[in-house]
DNA sequence: GATATATTTTACCAGTCGGTCAACTATTAG
DNA sequence: CTAATAGTTGACCGACTGGTAAAATATATC
């Protein structure tokens, strides 16, 4: 009953890219409003608050990536080493056409909020765990495959998502994407080279 | 001529740990005042805007970390890799024991800042290309001293700095600092299994 | 001690922020 | 057709933002 509105995915997608470009706070709700062509008075109809806002943005985000980055890079056949290349180089892609470079969505949000805000940070904090608990299956399957030799998968699969972020903001900083491609060749030697001692 | 005063210092020191705890859209200059024992409109005597204080804090923190990251890690004479640990392990006991992970001054204000003032940015982008100008010293010269083979100098610097990045970023996520000792042994790993194709 | 000046104080401004609310409208299910 | 309801509108609010200006005050120099 009632009539039926498409405004609240608008809403998602509209915070979705300002969030990105410009971060939390120099966004206002006005202006995710005006980018998604919705009054301000509907945006509390839909969400209740700002921080109800970017709590539904990152969820959707997460899909994205999911579908656009981790989906892509490691359900091909290549080298585990090279599948890793590959989701750096996805990253690149994603960003080379666009004005300047954002770095990533969840990187930019945990350092500007996740000392305001517990329930931010513990929502990013198990976004980078779960990508964390995938490299380290991807990693896992390899070892047991005989890919590659013996090592501490979780350490591992923790310093390249730490390489991914780091890489992200370097880009960000030098405004430069081709730093992605670059270092995507360090991820490579750190699965090829990464060590066994826990 | 005139009064003197310390102001300015006190200032510089408050946005250091506010724009750190906080980030900077978040603080607000009154807040930089009070914290500061400083008057408002004292703060618009020793700086134009906000803008102009946080260039200004850039430049006072480039000089902290200098003096208690840089000099104190690269200037012992144990074996190199070591010295990039102990870099990672500087930042862990600078951090653990504060109430809550802060992450990097710098990485932060670069996710937050840097599309939004090319000014900012481009100060920001020589920060971290000091620092990789001087890992590739450090690096260049262990490999011309026989401590190293021969390696990229470059990327290898850069991704250090990435994964110190990274690894100060995942400490925010998580609120965990132990990562970033957890991570010094993929630094030392880097260095010692680092690639030599260009 | 006079005085030039570096610093401080206070009150103020316009604009924007996140958020509220009650009236209004379109629509869908019965 | 109707009625219940999902969604829209626009005016409004208090709080706070970065920033301004002029008067007051303390002090270093001579």
């Amino acid at each position: 009953m009632g009539r039926t509105s498409d405004a609240k995915p608008r809403l998602l997608a509209a915070a979705g890219e300002l969030f990105q470009d410009k971060g939390y706070h120099a966004v206002g709700i006005q202006e995710i409003c005006d980018a998604a062509g919705v009054n301000k008075g509907s945006f509390y109809y839909f969400f209740s608050s700002k921080r109800d806002l970017v709590l539904a943005a990152i969820d959707a985000q997460v899909e994205m990536y999911q579908q656009e980055l981790m989906q892509p890079a490691f359900s091909s056949d290549v080298p585990v080493a090279e599948q890793f290349r590959q989701f750096f180089h996805l990253m690149y892609l994603a960003r080379h056409n666009l004005a300047s470079c954002t770095g990533c969505f969840f990187g930019n949000l945990t350092l500007e909020l996740s000392t305001h805000d517990e329930l931010v940070r513990g929502k990013l904090q198990s976004i980078f765990e779960g990508w964390t608990l995938g490299f380290e299956r991807v990693l896992q399957a390899a070892v047991e495959a005989g890919a590659l030799p013996k090592l501490d998968t979780r350490r591992t699969a923790q310093a390249l998502v730490a390489l991914f972020e780091g890489s992200a903001l370097l880009a960000k900083a030098y405004n430069d994407v081709s730093i992605l491609d670059d270092l995507s060749q360090v991820a490579v030697n750190l699965v090829e080279h990464a060590s066994s001692s826990p």
